[in-house]
DNA sequence: CTGAAAGCGCTTACAG
DNA sequence: CTGAAAGCGCTTACAG
């Protein structure tokens, strides 16, 4: 029993006898042996590993699409290895270069908070695939992302097509995603009203009839602060969100939302990164939204 | 320039020149060269890695605890890699196998869900600290939780100051952190009532006024289920949950919940996982929880 | 500070 | 299938 034998039974590479393999395999497991996974990765030049920098971990939206990340690269024979930079800059930049000192094969990053700069430079350490809308995306990396614009379109089509002819728009902090939506949201309204946060468009006290909200969590504490303030939604306030996450379902009203396939988006993410790995080209793609009616646009909306 | 003076510069050790120190660092800029990563981990027997294992990424119980962990590990010169296994125990322990084959120094597993039998084998593995509440935690490993006792003894004695009489329990899954607060709860109340989920509790349409439930998402979902049937909140039922998540405080009325301190969880999670690698033990923890009242359960309480 | 040597634990050919 | 050899890219002593 060489050492090379071994290591191609345990490997499971073709060429080693039935016997052989089970002997060694019960040996392995009896002496409880594995082998050692940084010498593997040295020679062999691949870790197995893709690398996923998070902006956010507890938010849904991320978490699902990370399933479907890990899904596929199941599915591919890899490791899922998660970071997360919160929301801080720095501290996303130094998670992205820890994922490439470590030998990741590949990096997804899901996230629209990282600049032109910096992911050139990962881009060109590392095959990249962004899940999200930066500034922008280099040349060579891969990008999936959902049509914003076309998600606004859905939110502010509905709100017209109850009647509403007063709508507002509400953002957090100004992200690319959050612009594309703000733009189609601009084209589609006669007097277009923006505000930045929940409180901003309440104490404006304007009479506007309708909102739509730049992600659920805005669109969660527009619905509390229209009940802090007695107005009743839809018939005094109709809102929509954004994402279609859990706390859609949890809030009452429950909240009117536009979807994101979040797990084929992560899917897909996978797909291009085993792509670049792979020829080194991929595609981009753009996925199609879809709105989820719910009771804070409509009374008759089943309540989910 | 010896190899050995560039390895020693470059990993700032001392007897090091300035001047040397310089050059190297200069030159290693200028062709973009990095230390090969499993070469280090393989000749000096170290990742400077800890591995967290998370059930569930999507709860803001479990990020935090993260962020508690990212913070001591950053402090202590240790890099943090993230994996999560849902809610399934055979992906879980799949994941578990892959941070201990990955050669993490140690392994923080922030779940209740792992048996005896995997935590005893990863124990003997590698240096391992339990967050959370499981059936039970090996000799030799870490573990932080917080007294489930005492929060559901503040959550029930809150509610029998207000007055209420009949008090209900709601739990989702029977795990021992759940089960733990389901026995204080028992022993507190005069007529104990269990159920099953929330649709569960307010089928039986008891008169029971108050309901004190295992988790903030069964909370809201209590709340949304009782605005569904016309009930007032607290008036007709009184709830109070558990985690005080930022569901509590984006539902309406807001949620009274248990409250865990989790950032401090997790750092002194990270900090037991340094002590067993150093001296190879660690002691057990266990945090007081706190009441934060709401209007779920007063109704002048604060908005929060 | 320098430079040559050994070795970390594997995989990859290669001759048998 | 076997076994010896070379090499992956580093760090660790060690003699100068």
């Amino acid at each position: 029993m060489s050492k090379s034998l071994v290591s191609a039974a345990l490997r499971g590479e073709a060429g080693v006898s039935a016997a052989s393999r089970e002997r060694i395999a019960a040996a392995a497991d009896r002496l409880g042996y594995r082998a050692n996974g940084w010498a593997q990765r040295l020679v062999s030049g691949r870790s197995g590993l893709v690398g996923v920098l998070l902006t956010d971990l507890h938010n849904e939206y991320h978490t699902d699409i990370v399933n479907g990340i890990e899904d596929a690269a199941h599915e591919a024979g890899f490791g899922v290895i998660l970071s997360h930079g919160r929301r801080d800059r720095s501290l996303l930049l130094d998670r992205l270069q820890g994922l490439i000192d470590l030998g990741v094969d590949a990096v997804i990053a899901v996230t629209g908070h990282l600049d032109a700069d910096a992911l050139e430079a990962a881009a060109a350490r590392v095959p990249l695939v962004v899940v999200g809308r930066p500034e922008s995306v280099p040349d060579g990396a891969g990008w999936v992302r959902n049509n914003d614009e076309e998600g606004a379109r859905l939110a502010v089509a509905h709100l017209l097509s109850l009647g509403h002819e007063r709508i507002a728009f509400v953002h957090g902090s100004v992200r690319p995603a959050s612009r594309a939506r703000r733009d189609a949201y601009r084209s589609l309204v006669m007097e277009p009203r923006e505000f930045s946060g929940a409180a901003a468009f309440l104490a404006s006290g304007t009479g506007l009839t309708a909102v739509f909200a730049t992600n659920d969590r805005l669109g969660a504490q527009l619905l509390a602060d229209a009940a802090d303030r007695g107005m009743r939604v839809p018939d005094d306030l109709a809102v929509v969100g954004y994402d279609n996450t859990e706390l859609s379902r949890l809030v009452r009203p429950a909240l009117t939302s536009v979807d994101q396939p979040r797990g084929a988006m992560g899917t897909a993410a996978m797909a291009q990164a085993l792509a670049l790995v792979g020829s080194g080209s991929a595609e981009h793609l753009i996925v199609a939204p879809t709105l989820v009616v719910r009771g804070s646009s409509v009374r008759a909306a089943p309540l989910d």
